[in-house]
DNA sequence: GTCAGTTATCTGCCGATATCAACTATTTCG
DNA sequence: CGAAATAGTTGATATCGGCAGATAACTGAC
């Protein structure tokens, strides 16, 4: 994959960057009458109907109390109204008034303006570009990664991404040598050149626009296909996306008229034999095996249909 | 892409989403012995040599008398040594002494250690891209953005993205099928099955953890060798990656012994017949071909070393 | 229903943070 | 040389922002 020393480095300086160059657009309250947790405070509530002061405090990471303080300057400057839930009496939900709203509005022109200004010194491409970056980071860093993913077929890039992530995951898992990712990439060739739609598949698992996993099925002759590289990145386990993968062979193997399905692991791949178990795979047959520089032992296992 | 409003509400959103998750990086400075401030100070002083107490202040935002405060504190702490500079009277030269070296490293691994456990939580392909994308930012944002990339040998997980690479751009900007990702799986196993590491080489031209470029020089005959799958990421190119990766090549191959270099090219691919040619390569023979989905016209170039 | 425990909000307290302006020591420039 | 600019220091001061404790309202167990 790549160093991750060197990764973090770059998340660092990104931060570095940010905080001087891109956080001059936060400075827009200079010259309002607000300070800068007010303004936040502010852009939260026009932003909203209305929110509890303990919602508000939590998601801008603002004291309780420092916040309450807010609250009554700006209630007493009748920038905001607070009523009493009827729900829960605890609660008071503010509300900006529409004073509030009309002092909101010089701040929210110059927040734009600062963005429009830097913006404007771009080249149009490279505003885009800068955006779609900004957006990029936003989906993949989000909050929740969504729990979301789906199911497609082959795009350009993922023939190598599925020899990528097989050598680099292996690696890294349990410290097999180049000779896997070389064997993968053949397998991947091979598979590939011979292709044939009609009784063969692939496909692979996104989230977020991202490959997160692959399964291939090859015919081996008219009864028998062949699952191979089944793979899910360890991020991405327990979402059911690798029995989805499998299930997935099963059914096509299904309609294209197999008799059975065999495939090809190794003891030690725990998490893949449990998968195959579950899917109704049987092992028939076990090999030691040396190679990717490992003792092994080698597992045929299959499925009839 | 899209309508300037959008794209300025795009930028403004990244705003909060950064100070509200990214920021948390930030806050590494808490349960340390330092401030916000005297943190950014620090990692200041720990980067560079020396600086002054203008040009440091200027570069952090910092105010002047604010700053000075910080500084006497560090100085009556042992943490920094300060020398009246030769050239003004009026400026000293801040330096950090062994002791705020060492006050230092536990804040610069507790930031690496918040870094690295948000990489963690991310596939491998998505904290890439947002390490791509934070990048993309700052050279497109930046005032002049680091020009750093270093070469190396291969890794796990290199294989796949040379494939996965060469699939996805030729794609992208030429149009090329599927046919082409499987060509080059199969040129990799191949060269790589019989990789002779005495007499054949394979380098990676990396930035910031993520690979950038790659190439291959393989043994056709005693005399001959091959240059294979040159390939600079888009985002990387005019830094003289390209250049350097066709000259290690030439370096070694003079090295090794052989007397020539051919490679194979196509009519299309502009950027890289311009870097052989000035790698003084030469042209020795063309040929119609029809692949990939397209009608090109292949070139062998040759080098006599 | 009672009571312990929890949650939402407010208030007092107070050190740390950050800003402004005045001041000294040098340097630069006309 | 003298005025203006620059580097850095210091004093005064506003306010930021975190903590603890108080109060009121809710929740759940019994």
């Amino acid at each position: 994959m790549s160093h991750p020393d060197s990764r973090i480095a770059a998340v660092r300086r990104f931060g570095r960057f940010y905080t001087q160059r891109i956080q001059a657009l936060r400075e827009a309250y200079l010259d309002t009458r607000f300070s800068l947790a007010e303004s936040r405070v502010i852009y939260e509530l026009a932003t909203r109907e209305a929110v509890t002061a303990t919602i508000l405090g939590r998601d801008l990471g603002l004291d309780s109390g420092y916040l309450s303080r807010i609250v009554r300057r700006f209630e007493a400057d009748g920038l905001l109204a607070r009523e009493r839930s009827e729900g829960d009496g605890r609660t008071r939900m503010l509300r900006l008034t529409a004073q509030g709203r009309a002092a909101f509005a010089p701040l929210d022109a110059r927040q734009d303006a600062l963005v429009a200004d830097m913006l404007a010194e771009l080249p149009d491409a490279a505003a885009a570009e800068a955006v779609a970056a900004m957006r990029r980071i936003e989906t993949l860093l989000g909050e929740e990664p969504a729990r979301g993913w789906l199911l497609r077929g082959l795009r350009p890039g993922d023939l190598g991404w599925i020899v990528a992530r097989h050598g680099a995951l292996y690696a890294q898992e349990y410290g097999w040598n180049q000779e896997f990712e070389i064997l993968v990439a053949r397998i991947i060739a091979e598979a590939m050149e011979t292709f044939d739609p009609a009784c063969e598949g692939a496909w692979m698992a996104e989230r977020d626009g991202v490959p997160v996993g692959s399964v291939l099925l090859v015919r081996v002759d008219d009864e028998t296909a062949k699952l191979r590289i089944l793979l899910v990145e360890p991020s991405a386990r327990g979402l059911g996306i690798g029995g989805r993968l499998v299930e997935e062979c099963t059914g096509f193997a299904r309609r294209a008229g197999y008799r059975r399905i065999t495939l090809w692991t190794h003891s030690v791949l725990e998490g893949a034999r449990r998968l195959y178990a579950r899917a109704g795979y049987r092992i028939v047959e076990t090999q030691p095996f040396r190679g990717f520089g490992q003792e092994l032992t080698n597992e045929i296992w299959q499925l009839d249909l």
